[in-house]
DNA sequence: TTCTGCATTATGTGATATCATTTTCGAGAA
DNA sequence: TTCTCGAAAATGATATCACATAATGCAGAA
């Protein structure tokens, strides 16, 4: 019934923040098929535990919309259609060159040095074809920029964006050829080097416009 | 010690929606107080009902990011700084032009004119000094716009930001001279009936600006 | 076979109980 | 007076329970 990766607990966690991390991480991989129905007492016995921090867990995953908690004892991920697709998109390269632009001021060389890390570790994942973790990755990669300025608060929200955009991570990063991703990222590296923040925003929609294959 | 504006409660909401919608509306207009104390049990206690949908209220409030729970059983409103201040004011005026620009298609005159209700509507509250109702209209002024699109995924975060800039709402309004603002939705309103993007992300620009002061 | 009611089951919501921890506060020491 | 320590109270997290309601499935009719 369902089939949510397992992720690691640390002793420190809640059971709800548990619930949460383990749940959002499947949808973000695109682990939770959108037909799948879903009820809070069926997970609370998937997991395990009881339904009080299942629930909370879900009423925090509907805020970040990544479910929709229907009112009729329906929970679902929440359909996409090609206009809600071109609207989401539209939106995280908006939010992305917004938050790189700002975050531009603060890179330093180690930074980018860190990202191409993770740039380098990717090109092994894209050989051995581990896509989840190829998708954590490439989060990890826009992450690390955009949390270079100290003061930002647009990292929620761009997390948001792609806990919408999960349930195609995995339709999207099959279907499409990932060198394409890569080379992406080496146009935004480059940009970065330069600190243009012209040549960067443009690498940035460039990389979330060839996500849509 | 607390004292939250009553909103009317629909027969249909749940426990947990009206809590999530009181304590909502409590903070967008600024009532909740940054060092004010909160805590489950006192909030359960003051609106007469048990702990389990005040947390859950307060859980959807920490995602969209208009409280923080702590670990340390202290809820508080996030600190605000003057670095921090800009960046919200930054993500806004980002959020908004991108509402407003995919809105700009879906525009009718009949939308403009209802518009311009709330806009009249807003000159008689300003006259009033009801400065709370004149915070609700003012956003339900911004969320006609860009609600016009109905494709729109934005507007839950553009809510978030709202509520973010929320404690500072009375201090905002009170400080500053209405009139600013009532000229900047009649420049809005201008550059929509002359379909006029670029003058219609400068006059929102303006508007959120001014509420600097 | 297909549709309609109705009894059964499943589910979400909210209240309550319990437990581990943190906070609070006062007594005694410095 | 101020600081330290420990007992008492308060608090958050989770499990469990009770209740109303929605979903399900089966029996009988068409």
């Amino acid at each position: 019934m369902f089939d949510l990766p397992e992720i690691p607990r640390h002793p420190t966690m809640t059971t709800q923040e548990y619930v949460h991390a383990r749940l959002r991480n499947a949808i973000m991989v695109g682990a939770v098929q959108p037909e799948s129905t879903l009820t809070i007492r069926g997970l609370a016995e998937y997991l395990e535990l009881s339904p009080t921090p299942v629930r909370e867990a879900l009423r925090r995953l509907s805020s970040e919309r990544a479910i929709e908690l229907l009112g009729n004892r329906r929970i679902s991920i929440p359909v996409m259609t090609a206009p809600r697709l071109e609207e989401i998109l539209s939106l995280r390269m908006t939010l992305e060159c917004h938050a790189a632009r700002r975050a531009l001021p603060f890179v330093s060389e180690v930074l980018i040095d860190r990202m191409r890390e993770i740039d380098d570790q990717m090109d092994d994942y894209v050989q051995s074809r581990e896509f989840d973790a190829l998708t954590i990755l490439n989060h990890g990669f826009h992450r690390m920029l955009y949390m270079a300025n100290p003061h930002q608060t647009v990292m929620p929200v761009i997390e948001s964006v792609w806990l919408q955009l999960g349930p195609f991570q995995r339709q999207m990063i099959h279907a499409f050829d990932q060198f394409y991703l890569i080379d992406r990222h080496k146009e935004i590296l480059a940009a970065l080097r330069r600190r243009d923040a012209a040549a960067l925003a443009q690498a940035i929609e460039a990389d979330i416009e060839d996500g849509i294959g």
